[in-house]
DNA sequence: GATTAATAACCGTACGTTCGGTAAAATATA
DNA sequence: TATATTTTACCGAACGTACGGTTATTAATC
């Protein structure tokens, strides 16, 4: 009996959960593997190009959620500013769990494996801080202090789960979420 | 012919450098032993408990350093707070090579590896927040207030490196420490 | 019936670790 | 002071295991 075939986003999820938790030397086929539900040969059967490739395809899955779940959102302009920034707030609190999930940005930004997934990762970030730029520029802000703006959502976010991680605590993560939406709020 | 003793300086130097690159599963035993001068089998007569022996030594090592450069630094009070600041910030520009290395704190804190070295780590980046909340308290904030910036420093810290690496490009690291510097000044 | 998707079994390599042994330095003995 | 002993520091080679990756085969789908 031959299962049924596993299904693209769940293939993905799975994969993207031990990336994100392991990085990439860190994670193993048999991992990989266990979490999605396929077999190693299998994995190689859907990613010929073997973890590489898996982790190419984890990278453009995540940089699609980013387009869709935060820099669409950003610069929907049917909604208020306001309304657009509580989406995306929300958005990154299921992404990250409320602070105990790492970024999968950054555990492929270790020094061994960010060779391998430049532009991937740059892409996403880039694409983070256009979103929240767009929104304040939206907000009434010069073009650079939006953009300023934008690169330090991504810092917080990005030195929060850090800090919440090393300190085996959410609160700085929520903080850091909190501090985000007065710092647009509040002008 | 023996050679000579590897001191313990340029042991732990060279062994934090491959783990802070790569983290504690993308670092090999061959990997540590090339860079620290040393053979795999001499780095396990240096340190039996083998790898995680090794990590442990360098953490403590990099906490050592931390309360000596970051914590009785910021706490010397023969130093007026902006004197202190100005002095850790350019310890700080050279413990990350100004924003082109990276922290080992985070590179260990990846969900499989944080496990082994909870304690080490809370206790490094607790000591870093002590230090800035007593410089904090110095230039006249509640200790409340005082704590809620020393935060935000190593929030800062850490997320700009990591978007500074992900960006490929030391900028955000550098505006983030010149953002800190206007952090305590401005009041 | 051809193609697709899955698997079990397997391969060579690199891993972390251990072992046996040697050279230098330090200490004790004469 | 000269010799014997112990300790320290290093290394080459090998261990069993787990790695990333491959092949041959089977079963469901189009």
């Amino acid at each position: 009996m031959r299962p049924p075939k596993v299904e693209d986003q769940a293939l993905l999820d799975g994969l993207m959960a031990v990336l994100r938790a392991k990085g990439y030397e860190g994670s193993s086929l048999n991992e990989l593997a266990g979490s999605s539900g396929l077999q190693k040969a299998s994995l190689y059967h859907r990613f010929p190009g073997g973890k590489k490739e898996i982790t190419l395809a984890v990278l453009h899955y995540v940089h699609e959620w980013i387009r869709k779940y935060i820099y669409e959102r950003l610069t929907d302009q049917s909604l208020s500013p306001a309304e657009r920034l509580g989406d995306v707030i929300q958005s990154i609190h299921s992404l990250y769990q409320g602070g105990e999930k790492s970024c999968i940005l950054k555990a492929l930004s270790m020094d061994s494996s960010v060779e391998l997934f430049r532009e991937e990762i740059k892409e996403s970030m880039q694409r983070w801080i256009d979103g929240f730029t767009a929104l304040g520029v939206d907000y009434g802000f010069t073009r650079d202090a939006a953009q300023e703006k934008a690169f330090q959502v991504l810092i917080a976010i990005q030195g929060s789960l850090i800090v919440s991680k090393g300190l085996g605590s959410t609160a700085p993560f929520v903080a850091a979420v909190e501090a985000i939406e007065k710092m647009y709020r509040e002008v």
